[in-house]
DNA sequence: CTGTTAGCGCTTTCAC
DNA sequence: GTGAAAGCGCTAACAG
């Protein structure tokens, strides 16, 4: 049987679409639609099995009251904690989350905005993969309602919601040199986004608060494409060369989990021969033996926050409202790896 | 600036709707369009910046080219693999993957499942939640293309691709006992699934096919919602009362992971005192110390399968095609947790 | 080769 | 209280 649509149910009554439309759109009371009309409406509909077509409503009325979330990697549990938390929160306000991954590939994503966009999505949210911001200047001039989550472009006036990554660095930081380290070592990758220069900064700063001279030789950038050797290598030359290193801070978890297998291999006990803390939790961390400290990123704020900041733009009367920039503050988790 | 609309380039050139529209479809030359009109169509087009609206196309032309995915999880790394390779096999097609996690609720699957339906979605690739069949009867009824993956009905008539659950775990089982283990226990959730089912008969058809005899106290079923607790308890419990169980099968990662947290705490070395091995591997397992041996389910090869079963079904000139049933075989991956 | 026209299924204004 | 009719933006059969 082919599927019911408005005009069958008001065939079958005898009456005009608007009536049914009405009713159906729970407007029959407002419209003073007499109850019998609307209980032999409600009736017919339910005979038919009558689904009305989002397709067809949203056309009809600009609204398909779905959301694009744009991120780099489903498979990144961060990410996906983030998305769980805002389509829970999506789904009590009536709206869908369309998910995508653009997987790290920035011809992806922009690809995939314009497919979201295609597909009329009230509004976008976007994890940004590159620094190349060609994408969502377009959006912000055809003011399209986005906005960025974790990495954003500090020049750009947009609505985002992001971690404060120099804080969250500083706690770790802080927290090694009171527990009496000093001698700490910062391990980043090359080329680095706006969001380890930050996690720098809060390294940096730790080390100043602390009375703590800043030495350019703890400092050991990663090649990104050959992590496992390059990290292993540098470690090893590093902690060879200068025995009095106390700690390790990695300021993301891949460093970490690969710096940790490059320990391993050396031959190095944590905490005993050294301390480690790293930026960014992962399940991984805390069921390691011994548990590795780390900064975690309010998932589930970020996920509810962007989704607020989103919906607000939408439903502004406002053309052009104000952009919202929120900045949420990490926790330090504290494990046995110091 | 408004967005512009084929109407509106077509009152531009001073040409009509169809002639745009078939230039812009690429159908130009079958259409035997003039080349400059052509090109004068392109032209206005890029200068207007037009992008076509999805959603009157597809209401037009009664395809979205959109199949839709529910799974129970998004953050179950099992399923973001499915996912994964399935949306880059459908991007090659042309097609685009709605993702939705029913967070494990038959009801929000249902609604689920509702919403992509009225969203017109040409198919649907569903892992359910639940044995209620109902939504799944609905759409067999209604002849909507859909397949299943992961669980499935053994005596409806679907599509269906999944893993042989019991073979996997007949596997792992069988592995452990040739290393000579022998007190092995089976830690499952309550209230199993088919599939968990299998994975027990896996279980206990390795024990006979090597002269074990099976023994209840071996089994222990966890309370899937409170896990982390449920599970700590129970282990302590079993471990502690029974001194001589060697070695413990997990029917699913999060139990294996929950499970791991909780030998943590209670303070047992694997493999000293205990030998481990897991249903379905994650990242996780492999980077651990030690390695946690695991059944690995070819997710790739589920996600790609299970967009070809559908693409077949929808492309089928056949209004009711044979249904296409899929086993495929799971791998046990050797690691250092025995 | 290009234009006219009738939908797709729904919303909503205006009229009776 | 209810209906007619104009659109939303696009497709495609048909006409010329």
């Amino acid at each position: 049987m082919k599927k019911a649509s408005l005009k069958d149910i008001a065939n079958l009554l005898n009456m005009s679409k608007t009536t049914v439309s009405f009713v159906l759109n729970g407007k029959g009371d407002q419209m003073k639609i007499s109850k019998s009309t609307q209980e032999k409406v409600m009736e017919a509909a339910k005979r038919l099995n009558y689904q009305p077509n989002q397709l067809a409503r949203s056309l009809s009325s600009g609204k398909t009251n779905t959301i694009g979330l744009v991120i780099p990697n489903i498979g990144d549990i961060f990410y996906a904690e983030i998305a769980r938390a805002m389509e829970k929160k999506a789904h009590k306000q009536g709206y869908n989350i369309m998910y995508c991954s653009s997987e790290e590939d920035p011809k992806r994503e922009a690809q995939l905005i314009n497919m979201l966009k295609a597909r009329q999505v009230d509004g976008l949210i976007i994890a940004p993969t590159k620094l190349d911001k060609t994408e969502i200047l377009h959006l912000k001039k055809e003011n399209y309602p986005f906005v960025l989550i974790d990495r954003h472009f500090p020049k750009l006036d947009t609505n985002f919601v992001i971690t404060d990554n120099k804080v969250g660095m500083h706690k770790a930081v802080d927290f090694l040199i009171k527990k009496g380290y000093k001698k700490i070592a910062f391990i980043c990758v090359q080329n680095y986004l706006e969001v380890i220069r930050q996690r720098f900064e809060g390294y940096k700063s730790a080390l100043r608060d602390n009375g703590i001279r800043f030495s350019n030789k703890l400092v050991k950038e990663i090649d990104y494409f050959t992590l496992e050797q390059d990290i292993h290598e540098k470690l090893y030359d590093m902690l060879s060369s200068n025995r009095e290193i106390e700690a390790l801070v990695f300021a993301t978890n891949f460093l970490c989990t690969a710096g940790l297998a490059a320990l391993k291999k050396i031959g190095l006990n944590i905490p005993k021969d050294i301390a480690v803390a790293t930026f960014d939790d992962r399940a991984l961390f805390q069921l390691m033996n011994p548990g590795i400290s780390a900064v975690a990123q309010p998932t589930q704020l970020i996920g509810e926050k962007a989704l607020e900041v989103l919906l607000d733009e939408i439903n502004s009367e406002d053309k052009n409202p104000q952009k919202q920039k929120i900045t949420l503050e990490p926790n330090f988790i504290i494990r046995d790896s110091q």
